[in-house]
DNA sequence: AATGAGCGTTGCACATCCCGCAACGTCCAC
DNA sequence: GTGGACGTTGCGGGATGTGCAACGCTCATT
């Protein structure tokens, strides 16, 4: 809409691939070096790009601190962490939280057995979306149109045998996870590692965001997981609760 | 320098104390509400900002993918070789730069008094793990499960009479260096060698690499070298800073 | 049900501000 | 010493961003 910011903005993504000097900018911008030049610059004084010592620009450090504002603002975090701390505690493997933005699934928070959060190592990922238990929750509860427009956009790479192949399996894959009011994968993108997930709405039932549960299949077999769906959904819809504006629950505590 | 980004590019700090409205936006730009939207809208075709249900504007996912793309590709080879080349040149000792990956500590960079050695010819030849300086610096940053599980694994093989003789005296060893902030190798590995080495810390403390400084004891005694630790810490420090996104210091050409 | 306020959105005419050009300075390699 | 590559600068023409005013919509109020 705008020439000038669509440009700048356009200089993001490419820097995100690696460093790169003025002329490479203006190359595969399709603009004059001294167009670039003035974009950088401007984008410099911002703190988005950075200047190293052979002159290359690199994304800048104001961009990491966006990102990590941006993801402490959200307010479905904050909600929901002391929930995935409590039921990692209680059953011990890795508690996963996304949301759905824009065509992405994006984690937002992370707990691993013992290990604290590491933020930008993996928050901010985004999700392989055709397999992800997390990711089918939230896209099974978009309006058809929308769902079927992104399914049809969706690359489905082959991750192992049990990958989701095509958009008419994934429809049908959100068709049943839409019904049954959870979701799983089950070796549809690591062979070993199951997922069991469930969704969290706000108070207009619409689904804001998803957890899922993943655990190695050499440590509990996918029963055995499945087995931990009660907790999994039951700590979901405590999230929910407090989500929606009720008191919080002894969900978080127990 | 360009009005129009410089303008698009303020929103995005504004929109991070928390959502808000057009109007609002226009109002603390400055500017008209059209131009106002003219600029979201371009943020927004690029995902840098999301409209939520409510039509107010928050900082949207593809800056963390951005920021989690970017973080990927640091270099940490390339930004430092300036700084070590430089440091090499004013006091002529061989410096080394290695990283800690899967419980193995690797050589990534390499400046000897003036040959610059290209990273091929070391990698895959692990670091004398128990007793180099960059090694315990590594190391001792571990979560400490981690630490321990390494450092009982661990071979210790007496290279000569002042190599760390075991787990015990190397987890007392790291606790030592994590908390003094620099590490020493004298004479552990060869025993006319002495060494002296500092932490490279990314924007989060974390320490990403560890770099170090050698000189045999026929040249210059461990007291000397050790008279070295500031410059070497400097160096370090100022590795760390451009890493994390900082403007570039005047270290790298001092 | 009618009214009006508040907000986002659109089309337009003006002139601002961005664009590409060409020339210069500098650094490095040969 | 010389050529090439790269970043940088000033400048005129004109594309492009700007603010204005009017419109449609939703929602709260009467």
């Amino acid at each position: 809409m705008s020439q000038t910011v669509d440009r700048a903005l356009s200089i993001l993504p490419l820097l995100a691939q690696g460093p790169a000097d003025l002329g490479q900018v203006a190359e595969r911008l399709g603009v004059h070096k001294s167009t670039a030049l003035r974009l950088l610059r401007t984008l410099h004084e911002h703190g988005l790009v950075h200047r190293q010592q052979d002159q290359r620009y690199r994304l800048g450090a104001r961009l990491f601190a966006l990102a990590q504002e941006a993801v402490e603002n959200l307010d479905i975090r904050e909600i929901a962490h002391p929930y995935l701390t409590a039921l990692n505690e209680r059953i011990g493997h890795t508690v996963h939280l996304a949301v759905y933005e824009e065509g992405e699934v994006l984690y937002i928070d992370k707990v691993e057995s013992r290990y604290p959060v590491r933020m930008y190592s993996r928050i901010g990922k985004p999700v392989a979306i055709t397999v992800a238990a997390v990711a089918k929750l939230l896209l099974a509860d978009l309006p058809e149109p929308e769902r079927r427009a992104v399914a049809g956009k969706l690359d489905y790479p082959p991750y192992t045998s049990r990958s989701t192949p095509n958009a008419a399996a994934f429809l049908k894959e959100l068709a049943t996870v839409r019904e049954q009011g959870w979701a799983t994968d089950l070796g549809g993108h690591e062979e070993s590692i199951n997922c069991v997930g469930a969704p969290i709405r706000g108070a207009d039932g619409r689904v804001v965001a998803a957890m899922s549960v993943s655990a190695p299949n050499v440590v509990v077999t996918a029963e055995e997981l499945l087995s931990l769906l009660p907790q999994v959904r039951g700590t979901a819809d405590a999230i929910s609760r407090e989500y929606s504006g009720e008191a919080p629950t002894k969900e978080a505590s127990a």
